[in-house]
Formats: C-alpha cells, sequence, structure tokens
DNA sequence: CAGCATCCAGCTTGATACTG
DNA sequence: CAGTATCAAGCTGGATGCTG
C-alpha cells in the first residue's frame, strides 16, 4: 500500500495524539478551549484573580460554569487555587507555568481573531448573501 | 503616567474584545475551537481534504456534525469549500489563508499540550488523589 | 465572599434514513 | 461520494436556594 500524500509525520513521534478518539490530550484541549476555558485561561492572563472577580472579567458566564471550569483546570494543572482562610473567605486563582504556556498561546490565537474580525464579518456577509439567508 | 496595575491594554485599541458578552469575536473563537471546530482546522491544516477524508481524519465526528461545523468555518471565512460537478460528487475543503494562519496559532497550542501531558497527567493524579477521587 | 446541590428547559449530539 | 432531514437522548448550562 502506498502513502501518497503526507509524508511527514503530523505531530511529530508524540505518544499523545488529539486526533485520536481516545486520547487524554483530547480532553485538555477541550478544557482549554472550550466554551469557558479559553476565556478563563485568558482572563486570568492579566493576573491572579478572585473568583467574583473573575466572574466579571469573563462576562456571561455563570458561578455554576466558572467553578466547573476552574476545577477542570485546577486537576489539568492549568490553573492553580489559593484559598486563604479568613473570614470572609477570599480565594486567589492564577495560571501555573503550564498554564501560563497555554495561555499565551491561547491569547495569541485570540488577538489575531479580534484583528481578523472585519474580515471574518465580510465573509458572513458574502456567504449569507450567496445562500440568500440560509 | 502612571497607571498602578495593568499598565499595558489588555486587548489593544480593537473593536473587538472577545470576553465581552455579545461580541461577534467570541462566536468565531468558539467556531475555531469547538470540539470539533479545532480538529476539524487542525486536520486542514495538513492539506485539502475530501469530507470523508477529513471524517477519517477527525475520529470520532459524525457526518452531520463536521457537516456543521464546515459551515460554520466557511461562514466565517475559515474554509474553503470547493465543489466539482462530477459523478460522483467530489468537494474539497481547504484553509483560506485566513484559515491557515489561524491553524498555525492552533496547532501550536495543540502541540504544546500534546507534549505537556505527561505534566497534566501528573497533575491530574496528584488532585485526585487529594480529593479522595472526588 | 466563595462556593455546592438540585431542578429542569433546551440546545447539542449521534443514529438512522433518505437524496442528488 | 457528499451530504440533508428527522428524531430521541443526554449533556449543558442557568436559576434558585443553602452553607461555611
Amino acid at each position: 500500500m502506498e502513502t501518497p500524500v503526507r509524508t511527514e509525520a503530523p505531530a511529530s513521534e508524540l505518544p499523545f495524539d488529539v486526533f485520536a478518539r481516545a486520547c487524554p490530550s483530547r480532553e485538555t484541549l477541550e478544557h482549554v478551549t472550550g466554551r469557558w476555558g479559553s476565556l478563563t485561561v485568558g482572563a486570568l492572563r492579566e493576573g491572579p484573580c478572585r473568583f467574583n472577580e473573575l466572574r466579571r472579567r469573563v462576562e456571561g458566564v455563570s458561578e455554576k460554569m466558572l467553578s466547573q471550569t476552574l476545577h477542570a483546570l485546577e486537576r489539568d494543572g492549568i490553573v492553580n487555587r489559593e484559598a486563604q482562610p479568613t473570614n470572609p473567605p477570599r480565594v486567589d486563582y492564577e495560571l501555573t507555568p503550564l498554564g501560563r504556556e497555554v495561555a499565551e498561546r491561547l491569547i495569541g490565537l485570540i488577538h489575531f481573531l479580534e484583528g481578523s474580525m472585519d474580515e471574518v464579518l465580510t465573509a458572513r456577509r458574502s456567504y449569507d448573501a450567496t445562500r440568500g439567508g440560509r
């Protein structure tokens, strides 16, 4: 059998391949890029942040979703949770070194998209015009 | 001029801010980073691809979801669809120049995560041990 | 403040069947 | 091959109420 295309290995020789169904890296990618994951990581990139301030930074996120998102990110070692036993309680979330690297890459994508929105919006209009609003 | 915190603007002076609830850039970010969006863009980075081959590259995606994902990406100007009126029909999908830039940033994140999975898995074990499997 | 538990509407997703 | 249409099921996520 011949393999016509793709001479070079796609994901190098790493044991983890996000394109494979059962690879755990896919879960982590989803945590990081998920609806609230990417925004949470992006928001934390600006510095440590308390729970409710984080909620304000990420507009539209509910308590439940933020909590869930933070747990997943903490479990994956992207975010560090630091609780102080004061009263009222104060909990700070911050990126781990790993998280910071993820955040840099993510924010690069985010800023690129923000800067490309004119192009995107133009493409949308064009698409919608062709398809007649379908 | 001295600003105590956050001297540099977070998202510069662009009119689009993904952290804002109603910003269209958030939609595009979701299309690109969504469950199937990121994998589809990542798969197309390897070159133009037909529908069913794409399905094979992105393990686990259903016909419907791939179709839906491709439509959203096409509408946003990330993916280009090229249909040939042959029989049987042949349709090739490829990244637009915009899509290629997105793909580069996305693949950077993906490869970084794939290469960090040992660290992630270790963090998970540690987290689960602390929380007693909760 | 910083969350967790519960309820439930509705959107997302996957199977299945069908079309050009 | 390259999809679209339809339907059931399940997960997502918001609202609410409660705890420490």
